[in-house]
DNA sequence: AATATTTACAACCGCATGCTG
DNA sequence: TCAGCATGCGGTTGTAAATAT
């Protein structure tokens, strides 16, 4: 299938927009939409093809972006989320409001990228020496790993937790009024003093990955859940319509499903939300067919 | 102060995909 | 069913600003 090109290239302006460019572009689209981009430069009296405006508009100008720095909030966000869904900058930025794909890719590439192998870095050492300790002070959880969470110890565990945070978590994105829904962390105080397990391989696990599934172990042993065990492969192992195999679309699916699931079972905190859709969604990963 | 290097970010490019006639 | 078109998306580039030498 022959694709067109985007824009006839002669006497069409690129590069950096101006001020009155911008103008032009806002008022036409505050004006009439934009329900055809390609006829918008002319409608607006611009210069530049629809693909730019576009961008210029989708990246810059709409009036819902947030401007301004990165929280570290949302930066911790922007890392674990990558971690579930890769570089699906788009699907990352449908659960940041108000930044835009091409923000949060460059702020990976520019900042968090090395941010996250710097620590990665530093602490790896640090890792290795404090694992042998961790696994010695918790023999319990360890033999848990190996039983469903749902003693009648864990679910009292988590019935206390439930009755300390009963925060529904919703994570599609027009249910984040600010960032402090989004990301701000409240930690179980219990979870927090509890010392972690090594279900999870550190050796792929950044700083900042490690720092935010410090308690992941607990959690996914100890808290987790009125959530059905089967619940994490129904989607998977759900029949796909052959004429579709979209593995991507799968994928989405799934996380979907894990997030409609939390914001029906949730009793968890943030942290709590983060680490196991984490560390489900690489399982999820693991038995998805390959890409 | 001048120059080199790094960082941050806007913008572009081209492929993929969905829609429509 | 298929070609053409519009749009979405991720990778890459260009460049201004900041920082180091």
């Amino acid at each position: 299938m022959g694709r067109s090109p985007c824009c006839e290239k002669l006497g069409l302006k690129r590069g950096p927009w101006s001020k009155e460019e911008d103008d032009l572009l806002i008022n036409c689209i505050n004006k009439n939409g934009h329900p055809n981009w390609r006829a918008l430069p002319k409608l607006a009296g611009l210069l530049r093809c629809g693909k730019s405006c576009r961008l210029r508009w989708t990246n810059y100008l709409r009036p819902d972006i947030k401007r301004g720095n990165f929280t570290p909030e949302e930066e911790d966000t922007i890392i674990k989320l990558h971690k579930v869904l890769g570089n699906r900058w788009s699907a990352i930025a449908s659960r940041l409001p108000g930044r835009t794909d091409n923000e949060i890719k460059n702020i990976w590439h520019t900042r968090l990228k090395k941010k996250m192998s710097k620590s990665e870095a530093q602490e790896t050492p640090d890792i290795q020496e404090e694992t042998p300790e961790i696994q010695e002070e918790t023999p319990e959880i360890q033999e848990e790993t190996t039983e469903t969470s749902k003693s009648e110890e864990n679910l009292d565990i988590h019935s206390e937790s439930e009755n300390s945070n009963l925060d529904i978590i919703h994570l599609e994105p027009e249910n984040f009024k600010d960032d402090s829904e989004i990301t701000s962390p409240k930690i179980n105080p219990e979870i927090q003093q509890q010392p972690s397990s090594s279900v999870h391989s550190s050796s792929s696990m950044s700083s900042s990955e490690d720092s935010c599934s410090k308690s992941m172990d607990q959690i996914m042993l100890n808290n987790l859940l009125e959530v059905d065990d089967d619940f994490w492969s129904e989607v998977l192992w759900a029949p796909v319509d052959d004429s579709n195999h979209n593995n991507d679309n799968n994928l989405d699916l799934s996380l979907i499903s894990l997030e409609e699931n939390y914001q029906i079972n949730s009793s968890l905190n943030d942290n709590w939300f983060w680490d196991d859709l984490f560390s489900r969604s690489n399982e999820l990963m693991l038995e998805l067919p390959e890409l």
